[in-house]
DNA sequence: ACAAGAATTGCAAATGAGTTGCAAATTTGA
DNA sequence: TCAAATTTGCAACTCATTTGCAATTCTTGT
């Protein structure tokens, strides 16, 4: 298999990425930080390096915006196993739901269920306080 | 306020994606069903049509899809009035839970609430049984 | 029915995000 | 330290979507 070399660029954009967990940032947010920290690097290397974070080391998760560009986010793995998420569709903050919530949850709805809900893969789309009123949404 | 004239490539467009409710189709799958309905009819023409039935016509909503380009759906507005959504990541398929299984929710999750949800603007994303193993998820 | 203004269209060119080929540079592990 | 594997920068490219503009079509008031 693949391996993944640990150099500057990567460790840039895993630093950015990490201390805003939550949140998502464009290529162009991350080029920036990874400028102010060193000029020398190429966008074209932190596309590739999103990708291979992504892909090869499962470290960030990409999503497209409702613009025309991607976003990307760390993925945080301590919480892999909790289930069910409230998801802010704009700044992709995400909240948790305890086993609880989410078992007395699937109790509810699973009546009306056609989906196979996987809880890893459901998440609870909506806008977060603070994005509320600076998105208009359908 | 600009007025949206009423021509056939918006009738073809509105025609294909009402007949398929519920699912969203890339600009090329679109406009593919236009030319077999008229080759003459122009891609940019469909570009600036899906754009004004979505903005100035509020008929259909637009969906990044997790490639690189946009789908679109028609939005039913006969359902907006119910709240909730199950809403297939991949293929856009849309179930609606009622009121019951709504306020329950609301009701079950209330303690853990972060987020002030608009219901109509809540969506719990997942994978529909038929989508599900043709796509791979985090 | 007609003229005038508003909206729409086709075409060609432009934009902009993301990708690719390739040779040079860097990293890793034996 | 050296060779193999991986990464990098650069320039060129792809491909979805947008834009400018002149020509065409629609709508509405007269």
């Amino acid at each position: 298999m693949k391996k993944v070399y640990k150099t500057k660029p990567k460790e840039y954009i895993l630093e950015f990425l990490y201390e805003h967990k939550n949140q998502r940032f464009s290529v162009k947010e991350i080029y920036d930080y990874i400028l102010s920290k060193d000029k020398s690097i190429n966008l074209t290397t932190i596309y590739r390096n999103l990708n291979s974070l992504e892909k090869e080391g499962n470290l960030l998760k990409h999503v497209d915006s409702n613009n025309n560009y991607a976003t990307y986010q760390f993925i945080d793995n301590s919480i892999c196993l909790t289930h069910f998420h409230f998801e802010c569709r704009k700044c992709g903050k995400v909240i948790h739901l305890g086993m609880k919530e989410t078992n007395e949850f699937l109790k509810v709805i699973k009546t009306k269920l056609f989906f196979t809900v996987e809880p890893q893969n459901a998440y609870i789309t909506g806008l977060c306080n603070n994005c509320k009123g600076k998105f208009l949404d359908l």
